[in-house]
DNA sequence: GTGAAAGCGCTAACAC
DNA sequence: GTGTTAGCGCTTTCAC
């Protein structure tokens, strides 16, 4: 069983001593050059890798960050993991993965049998009902830096970084008013839900501003679903007035409530604008493709990533909070005049 | 600065050796178990995690993975890694994630730069065009068990993992013949494409099993894109005799089939069948909804992690070939009825 | 059943 | 400039 190439190896194959050597490695301290170079050389030919772990040991730090959040397969999370990744490799870190499922049991397993020790840092996207946060505090104060991204717990005084979800909202809606649609209605999400309530109140404020009607009748709550959006919208359409165009919580119910449209004979556009938020990957394959606000999922991961990375810098460190927008995508199902054929 | 819990701490405080508390711990060895129950006691007041870098040390073994990948963005690869995870997560080990951006220099570089020493074992998709097979040898010199999933260099000998595209691409024409249609063409890949290779060969031995004519001219080949098959049904569709179905080498082409026959006016099922590969998440929510093959996505993440595990166990270890089967999701772009209205 | 001591691979005083 | 020594946190002989 080939063992792997230690210092002590090149050490005894040069006739030095194992300081020597690495200090050689590191480039540290007066090293002749000639030995430093014959180590060099040594060191390659028998491919050499430090050991991490041993120098870890002595050094206290592991190069290792936690990520955990609750899902990886769909879009927006593997996005975020990608900027986390882009960051992390920038600066010769590794990233360790965690999956909770969106399961509060198994984050708070997970989270008790983390090896704390072992990393540097954590990047967290809480679980919905989490019931953590005693443990995440914990591990705080074990003097380990924690940055919270996306889903935050709000009873936690610890670095944040989010999007701008009211902000979209509003822009969304501006969008809407800006192509001349003036009766605007909400396919909403759950009236318990943070994200939901911060869009809505994006929503709001963006009908006051440019002026336009509130009809309370014309904000539909339920869940997060495509079939939610589908029902909402059946619902809103059997209303006697009608609205002109529609905003939706998300993508999943915008393209529900473009099948409710489909199903009632209405032209998305012309008829009753739509616009959405995520920028899935469906809203551009959808037809009519969907307009959408798109969240900056690259970027939280980047910036979070940044931002633990400066905590584990400075030893001692004071949470930030940031807010990043997202972006207007305008496709065609706020396009009120049809596209010219080609 | 607080630090952690180590051993010591919980030996000095219990007037103990380290090593019984180590015993103790490990519930190993003869402990009494009084005073077994002391040091549990007390691990658990301190919060005592062990400080996996050093237990490595000792017993050579880092409880690391690593999973070498060329993108997390999409759909398919990050419901790899769920498999992964899944399973790592029930044994215990970490996962380590590297993205290579679909870049040789960029897996190259990662390669050279690994610490494996840290590591158990590695799961490699390589990326395309990879120059590091030497390396990957190298790596499994040194008695590091690694696993290839999904893109595998056939150039080295090591267990591999992948889906069964031959298989997929013929029970997706086999679902063609039984749903009545006769003249099928193939928007194929790039012919250089070992996959869409495998495709093209499962679309012939099927049409020949299913006594179907084979027309060389209604098998477009270009890359992989929406836009390519676009065009590629557009030139298609310009010959004068044409197909009642269409297979397409991914979705995504598929998709682009789906616009060109929309723009010809032809009705997507009735007029031409049509189905995919892939089941990417845009194929359920296209209109009519796309038939395709479902890839074993996290099946191809959850076997290799389980094969690898397995070489970890056993110090030496043979390569295995696993060969996962897709799925047949049959949807509407396949209904040569239209459905009933509700 | 428990303790003392050595050692995993590496770094950092401290000598010389 | 280089070697010697101690020690990071843990496990594992080997004593007793």
């Amino acid at each position: 069983m080939s063992r792997f190439t230690t210092i002590k190896d090149i050490a005894k194959k040069l006739n030095l001593s194992v300081s020597t050597v690495s200090r050689a490695l590191r480039n540290t301290y007066d090293v002749n050059r000639e030995t430093r170079e014959k180590v060099l050389a040594v060191a390659n030919e028998l491919h050499y890798r430090p050991a991490l772990p041993a120098t870890g040991l002595v050094s206290r730090s592991s190069h290792n960050l936690a990520v955990i959040l609750p899902f990886v397969g769909g879009h927006y999370f593997s996005t975020v993991i990608s900027g986390i990744q882009e960051v992390a490799y920038q600066h010769d870190y590794n990233v360790i993965l965690h999956i909770t499922n969106d399961s509060p049991k198994r984050e708070l397993s997970l989270i008790r049998n983390l090896a704390v020790p072992n990393l540097d840092g954590l990047l967290i996207a809480v679980s919905s009902g989490s019931e953590a946060t005693a443990h995440f505090q914990k591990i705080m104060n074990t003097g380990t830096p924690v940055v919270f991204f996306d889903r935050v717990p709000d009873t936690i005084k610890a670095s944040r970084v989010v999007q701008d979800d009211y902000l979209g909202a509003f822009e969304a809606v501006a969008h809407l008013a800006g192509r001349g649609y003036r009766h605007i209605g909400h396919i909403a999400g759950p009236e318990g839900s943070d994200l939901a309530q911060k869009r809505k109140m994006g929503f709001l404020d963006a009908l006051k501003k440019h002026g336009l009607p509130v009809k309370k009748r014309w904000i539909m709550h339920s869940g997060f679903s495509q079939e939610n959006g589908l029902a909402d919208t059946a619902a809103l359409l059997k209303q006697k007035e009608r609205p002109d165009a529609i905003f939706a919580v998300n993508d999943q119910k915008a393209i529900g409530t473009m099948i409710a449209l489909k199903n009632a004979g209405i032209t998305i556009g012309r008829e009753i604008g739509l616009i959405g938020f995520a920028n899935d990957p469906a809203a551009a394959v959808v037809s009519p493709t969907l307009s959408t606000i798109a969240e900056p999922a690259f970027e939280i991961g980047k910036r979070s990533c940044e931002l633990l990375l400066k905590h584990i810098g400075r030893r001692s460190f004071i949470p930030e909070d940031v807010l990043l927008p997202g972006t207007l995508i305008a496709r065609e199902s706020t396009l009120r005049e049809p596209p010219l054929p080609q």
